[in-house]
DNA sequence: TGCTGACATATTGTCCGACAATATGTCAAT
DNA sequence: ATTGACATATTGTCGGACAATATGTCAGCA
C-alpha cells in the first residue's frame, strides 16, 4: 500500500530574519569582531539585495539582545552582550514564567556560594580592595535602608566579578535584577544590617585567605539568612517575584 | 569660584525604542497576558501616533528575545520566552565572551547537581517514567555516538524539567546548547557509554527513592567524569568553547 | 444538510522614495 | 590654534504602494 506522503510545512522565512541570521552568524562565528563597526544600512541593503527597511528590521532583531549596539547613536557597532542586556531579557522571561521567590532562591543557592568559592582562586589585589571598600561603606550606611541595599547588591556583584568567569556572570545576571526588590523588602522589614555585615566580612576574609570552603559556607549562610528574612517578614517566599521593570 | 556646569548628554530615545518599551512594559507588568494577540500593526501605529515602519521596528526588537512570537506567521502573539529562546541569546553572549570550557563546567557544577537534588522533591510519576524510558534507550544505543549524545542531553533536560523550577530551567538553558558539541567530542573520543549509563542509572534511582544527597552526588560524579573526558581526550578544557550556531 | 468554490477583505512582508536631524570632514578667516 | 561656514554621509521617521496569504461570506451543488 502506498505510504501517505507527509509534507512538512515549508519554512518560508521572511527576509528580515534571513538577513538577521546572516549578520548574527557572521558575528558569532567571529567573522566580525566585537567593537567593529557595521557597514551603513544602505550598504547592507545593497549587499543583501533588499531594501533599507528590511535591513533595519533585521538589525533591530539583534539589537535588543545586545549583540548590536551603537557607538554614538549613529554608527552601529558589534558589542558583547553584557550582564545588563542578558539580565534584562532573562529576568523578563522569568517574570513571565511567574517564577516564585523560592525557585529563584534555589538557583541562587547554586550560584552564589559557587561564586564565593571561585573568587578565592582568582580575585586580584584590586578586586580585594574593592571588596574592602564595599565593606567599609556597608558599616557606614547600615541604617540607611536604600543605600544598604545598593551596597549589599554591589558586594555580591563584586564577588561574582572576582571569579573572572563570564559564564557565571551571565548565568547569575537575572538574579541581580530580580532579587533587588526582595532584598529591599527584607532590609526594610528587619533592618538586618548587622547580620549582613558579619556575613560579608567572613566571605571577604575567606577570599583574602583563599579559603574556598569558608567562602562557600558563609555565602551559603548569608543566603539562608536572606531566605529566613523573607519568611520572617512574611514577604511571600512561595509567591511569584514581582519585577520592577 | 563658579562650579563648572556639567550637562549630561540628553537622552533622546528613538521612537521605535519608546514604542518597544511601552509594549514590553505592558507585557511584563501583566497588562497583556501570554497568549493574547496583539493589535494589528496598523492599529498600533495609530495608537502610538507613528508609522507602521516604526511599529515594525519596535516589534522586531522584542521578537528575538522571545517575548513576541507569531501564532500563524500572521498574527502577533505574546509569548513566554522558553528555554530555546533564552538559550539562544545567552549562549550567543557566552560565545562572544569566549567562555572557556572550564568556566562553563564550573557553572554546570553549580546547577546540574542542584537539579538532581531538587528533582528528588518534585518529580512526578510521569517524569520518572520518561527518565526510565530514556535510560532504556541509552542502554540500547550505547554504541551509536550520535544518538547517544542526543539521549544523554535529553536525560539532563528531563532531570531539569522534573525540578519544576522555571528559574533553574532558564538559568541552565545556555549550558544545553554549548555543551552539545563538547559532549559529542567526548563521546566520539572515549566511547564512555558504559560510564554514562551507570551514572544516569544512579541518578535515576536516587530520584525515584527521593534521596537528595545521592542524586546530587552522582550528578556531581557524572559531571566530573565529563570533565575528565575532556581532559583525557585533550579536547581543550581551558580553551573557549566553540559554538555551532 | 454538508461540502465546494468564488470572491471580497484584512494583515503582513517587502519595496520605494522622501525629508529632517545630526555627525563628520573640509576649508577659509581670524 | 580656534572659529565659522558649508557640503556630505547616515540615521530616524514618514507616507504610500503592491504581492502574498489567511479569513470570512455566500451562493451553488450533491
Amino acid at each position: 500500500m502506498a505510504q501517505p506522503v507527509n509534507f512538512g510545512p515549508l519554512a518560508h522565512q521572511p527576509a528580515y530574519r534571513l538577513v538577521s541570521e546572516k549578520i548574527r552568524h557572521a558575528i558569532i562565528s567571529g567573522d566580525i569582531e566585537a567593537g567593529e563597526l557595521l557597514p551603513t544600512e544602505t550598504d547592507l541593503a545593497e549587499q543583501f539585495g533588499v531594501t533599507r527597511s528590511t535591513v533595519r528590521e533585521a538589525i533591530r532583531l539583534l539589537e535588543h539582545v545586545g549583540i548590536l549596539g551603537r557607538a554614538d547613536r549613529k554608527r552601529l557597532v558589534v558589542t558583547r552582550p553584557g550582564t545588563e542586556a542578558i539580565g534584562r531579557s532573562v529576568s523578563a522571561a522569568m517574570l513571565m514564567h511567574r517564577v516564585t521567590f523560592e525557585e529563584l532562591w534555589q538557583v541562587a543557592m547554586g550560584l552564589e556560594p559557587l561564586a564565593g568559592k571561585l573568587a578565592c582562586l582568582s580575585a586580584t589585589q584590586e578586586e580585594k580592595q574593592l571588596l574592602a571598600d564595599n565593606l567599609a561603606r556597608t558599616a557606614q550606611v547600615m541604617d540607611d535602608h536604600d543605600v544598604l541595599l545598593e551596597v549589599e547588591i554591589e558586594f555580591h556583584n563584586l564577588v561574582a566579578e572576582a571569579t573572572h568567569n563570564s559564564a557565571l556572570l551571565l548565568a547569575r545576571a537575572p538574579l541581580n535584577e530580580l532579587f533587588y526588590p526582595a532584598w529591599g523588602a527584607v532590609i526594610r522589614a528587619l533592618s538586618p544590617g548587622e547580620r549582613i555585615l558579619v556575613a560579608h566580612q567572613h566571605v571577604y576574609d575567606a577570599i583574602c585567605a583563599g579559603d574556598q570552603e569558608k567562602a562557600e559556607e558563609w555565602m551559603e549562610k548569608h543566603m539562608r539568612d536572606f531566605r529566613r528574612g523573607i519568611e520572617l517578614g512574611n514577604l511571600g517566599f512561595d509567591k511569584p517575584v514581582r519585577g520592577q521593570v
